[in-house]
DNA sequence: GAGCACCATATGTATAGACATAATAAAGAT
DNA sequence: ATCTTTATTATGTCTATACATATGGTGCTC
């Protein structure tokens, strides 16, 4: 209780004590951020073993169980790649709309609708705390599914989050698929519910309004803040989103 | 090509290589199945060292992982136990609709419309692989939040992975509360789509036919085989299914 | 009985060493 | 040039050991 100025403890937020789950971390940061890219080669236990210090098996251990969560990808002699993140939950990662309509047999394409390259920060994401998308490219499209209407999407990607975006096209590829290529490891947040279409959707997807629509608003975000907001909205009752849980998968 | 009668491989599917997998697979497998109930303590680290004559490490590295994987629970000198199969996937875990209903700081109350505790074969589960469910309990009810109805519950048991089923009633409290403290570890596949209101559930939900509903489908199975499915139908645009992912969880 | 010091114990972490295994790369034989 | 053998290398697994740490239990004191 004296008066002395205490400096403050070393640890930034929750420094994880054990050696082997720094190490987890700080692997698993480099991955998420970016620094260490998809397919990248890190460095071989024995070296890292030599950076942090300490024993092979101590950063075999975190390396293990980044591959168990599916960040990492090893194999003997080759080294540890870092992997796609191609199944971010399996069944709820419907990033590629693409797969998915051609997974079920059928004929994809794709229309850009509107591209407003420099739009100003909209209104309704008020209340999700993402104040960051305040420099922002608003896209909508069309995803087709053997000509018919399959997914209308509204998306809007931070330019501060992704600087690429602002060479990027949008004719040709959906804004989904690029961000899937170009953005590294992400989380996610997904809210799905049901509504009755309306206006702008219920006449893109060439559906009567008040027709029930599945609709999954999703918003993306990886170490440089929040990427991008996505709302899709898939027509009456053909679309259903399908997933399976073990306990340990 | 010749007529000798071969004898099938000694292991049944995919019998784990490595010592601590066999150990994982087994201790899972007795979670899964019962055999060890939420709750109960299981063997020490130094006893199934010695029933498995290896050393403490390799078991520790098994425990560590179902550990991580949510399925036990561990505590210094009090020893290692089997967790509730709380969370099931965080989000879509809508097990307990009272939870959910409470949680949005509304009143919960519940009524039972139906019950056929000696229900024949349904037809429209043929699809799904599941001819497991031939002997059934048919139940059909409805939550309310605040008085109004919230969601249209109907639901399969089968009466032969869940015995004790015959025994219960769900007068007072929804069928799956009941199994989600009665029955231990299992999987689920969710199915997720938006539909009109039709029929019964417009009526019992109070809502105009054709109005959007959320419907969320789930077939759930632990090592016994197929023990429930059910159809859970939340009216109009109240409702949103919420998840969060994250690569390493 | 309440409070306290102390011990026993099960997990948590880390290590150095050993050998297995798979995949690549290099050297050799045909 | 192509096939084969051999060596190299990084991961995969396992051990025996060691000490740290949290915590339930025991017995002591007051």
């Amino acid at each position: 209780m004296d008066s002395k100025i205490e400096t403050l403890p070393e640890q930034k937020k929750t420094e994880p004590q054990s050696l082997h789950l720094r190490i987890l971390h700080d692997v698993e940061s480099k991955i998420v951020s970016g620094a260490w890219a998809p397919g990248f080669r890190i460095p071989f236990e024995t070296e890292m073993a030599k950076d942090y210090g300490c024993s092979r098996m101590t950063v075999n251990k975190a390396l293990t169980q980044l591959t168990r969560a599916g960040l990492l990808e090893r194999s003997r002699k080759s080294g540890t790649f870092v992997k796609a993140p191609q199944s971010l939950s399996a069944a709820l990662e419907i990033t590629n709309i693409r797969d998915e309509v051609e997974k079920a047999g059928k004929t994809y394409s794709y229309r850009l609708l509107s591209d407003n390259p420099n739009a100003s920060r909209p209104d309704f994401l008020s209340c999700l705390g993402a104040s960051a998308f305040c420099d922002i490219r608003k896209v909508k499209c069309l995803h087709f599914a053997d000509g018919v209407p399959f997914c209308f999407e509204e998306r809007i990607i931070s330019r501060n989050a992704v600087p690429e975006v602002d060479a990027a096209s949008f004719e040709q590829e959906a804004p989904g698929a690029w961000l899937f290529k170009t953005v590294p490891w992400n989380s996610a947040e997904h809210q799905i519910s049901a509504c009755a279409a309306t206006g702008e959707a219920a006449e893109f997807l060439d559906i009567a309004c008040g027709t029930a629509c599945l609709m999954v608003e999703r918003i993306t975000q990886n170490s440089k803040g929040y990427v991008t907001w996505a709302r899709l909205s898939y027509p009456g009752e053909q679309h259903r989103l399908f997933a399976k849980f073990t306990p340990t998968g």
